[in-house]
DNA sequence: TTAAAAAATGTAAGCGCTTACATTCAGCTC
DNA sequence: GAGCTGAATGTAAGCGCTTACATTTTTTAA
């Protein structure tokens, strides 16, 4: 046995330069600068690399480095096709530029996400993407006391110095309640998310209001149920405003998969969507066009989104501060759910 | 300013056991092994650590340790409700037990799969969960040169040495191919994934024609299509079923999302499901009882196959290799969208 | 009271890499 | 050929933590 690699399995870099006859920081020049390395010098450094398997220490290189090339998202779930869309096109960019992803999940639940953040954030992340702007300070001061770069995701406000990339949630629920009620409906109701710790579903909710109060109807005058995410917990929002309600003519949700939830529960309901009553959802995934009949909704960027994320938060890693700040378009997909008021 | 932080911001363990007023060694042990440090010193330690805001660092402590407490998942793509649904519940045991996930996806390419794996051992992941047994052999030998343990999970054949959470994809579709087949269906054909390098879609396909020879029917009378993932590619394919093998009174699809295309094509060309042709999904994803009409399809646990597969991680990492392979039970969900060959 | 055992803490040697700085040496210029 | 320049390479000092081992303090037992 050589004296290589130390008997104990995985070659380092030391053993790399002893086998090439070289020093170890001509090895790690020829593995992060080879342009500075003789080309003979370089050859023969990477067959020692090839002949011994040698790949670096990840924790080495970090401590040395001080970087770890990893970015973080803490999403609340991947269950929901909304954010899995946008995390799967987030990681794929983010692996063009040599990045890594690391992931957790909050399930909703923003005490759940702090730990998240702090667990994420203890694991090297040299960055971290967040969804809507709604938590503690704590959260944003740890972060800023870290000196971890934060992008926030899905939600856009003007006014929000934070830098993000997402849409205007409530200027794009307006526009739908302007089709709404455009159709002739006054009686409106909203199906939510629970709002308390969620930015994007109240910004919704607000949406409607606007639209209410620019067509001359009462903002105020708008039956809300709020209820956790699911089609099941849809089903059961629709028959509480059916009954708190019932004078409701059009149900807006602030997502598809409640919304498939209201259409199901019309449906058992014997109610016909949309003669009976209209519904519309938000995102537009795939189930939206599935449905029965198929969803009015939002149409949301997901998958650039996640892309134009990954290369913001690249941006920031290098110091370019430029582009702290981008609005993405959405557009109305109107389709047979929603129909005139019936009268 | 004291003498702390060295000035450049990031208190590290020895700010706090200057703070503290003791030694390094033993503000690591307080956080390490609480229960190894006196009570007294114990607090001081945590005061100073809360004061300084003090978070280890992430590449020294892996340096030292030897581990990263990161596991890492190469799935095919998270935009699959199955894996998301898998990996979700995968990640949130994970956390449950401090470990961190590392997540990439290869979009069902053998070549892009390999690369991911070697970039997320390159980042130090202590495990690695991969999809389904089919892979070059030069994947393993890196992964065992580098010590990585690994998981299977999707798949299970119990013929593998290696470990696996899964379960018998061959059975579970054989035994769809029984009911379909004691419905009276002689002309089955098969929508399928590539199965090149996907062992799960090709074992599926077998599983046809297993039930296919047990029925006394030749299993090589089987037509199979293979198109990729997606509903548009599914309504393409059953189209192209339809045109090669107008006999055909049953569709098997070896995932829901194909058979909705399938449905849905079906329904463009005024086919009456199941009436006049019989469709079968694979997984029980949402969409399944979605669709129109509901579909039949086999239940897999994803869920739960998550859950298991960071538990067998978890365990081969702490060095117990017991229980090196799980199996999991399938189910079979007989739905509107098969019924009676037609005659 | 005292020695031995146990508990608490300290000392310091790495872990494997990057990088500032030092050295060597070939190719120039004059 | 002396002096200079710049490319190629080497030397060695950390990076911030863990942990084996050494030392000190407290507890226990006789």
């Amino acid at each position: 046995m050589t004296n290589n690699t130390k008997d104990n399995g995985v070659p380092t870099l030391a053993d790399v330069a002893n086998y090439a006859n070289v020093s170890t920081a001509t090895v790690s020049r020829c593995l992060n600068s080879p342009e500075r390395v003789g080309e003979n010098t370089r050859k023969r450094v990477m067959k020692a690399v090839r002949d011994l398997g040698y790949a670096p220490n990840f924790g080495a290189q970090a401590l040395a480095a001080r970087q770890t090339n990893t970015v973080a998202a803490v999403i609340p779930t991947m269950e929901n096709a909304v954010f899995a869309r946008g995390l799967q096109a987030f990681q794929e960019e983010l692996g063009r530029h040599g990045k890594t992803l690391l992931v957790a999940s909050s399930a909703y639940n923003a005490e759940l996400e702090e730990q998240q953040v702090r667990a994420l954030v203890a694991r090297g992340a040299d960055g971290i993407l967040l969804i809507g702007y709604d938590r503690t300070p704590e959260i944003y001061e740890f972060l800023a006391k870290q000196k971890v770069p934060t992008l926030i995701a899905w939600s856009f406000n003007p006014e929000e110095p934070r830098p993000a990339v997402g849409f205007n949630n409530r200027a794009a629920m307006a526009d739908l309640a302007r089709q709404v009620i455009g159709q002739g409906h006054e009686n409106i109701a909203c199906i939510s998310a629970p709002t308390a710790s969620n930015d994007r579903a109240r910004e919704r909710v607000e949406g409607i209001r606007d639209a209410k109060a620019k067509a001359g109807q009462d903002p105020k005058n708008l039956t809300v149920i709020e209820t956790p995410y699911g089609i099941e917990t849809g089903e059961t929002a629709f028959r509480q405003v059916m009954t708190n309600a019932p004078q409701t003519t059009a149900i807006m949700c602030v997502n598809d998969v409640l919304a498939v939830g209201a259409l199901r529960a019309a449906r058992e309901m014997g109610m016909k969507v949309p003669n009976d009553i209209s519904v519309t959802g938000f995102d537009d995934i795939e189930i939206a066009t599935l449905a029965e009949p198929p969803l009015t909704t939002v149409h949301v960027p997901h998958r650039e989104m996640g892309r134009c994320a990954a290369d913001m938060l690249i941006q920031i890693l290098k110091g370019d501060l430029i582009g702290h700040n981008l609005e993405l378009a959405t557009e109305i997909r109107i389709r047979q759910s929603l129909g005139p008021a019936p009268h």
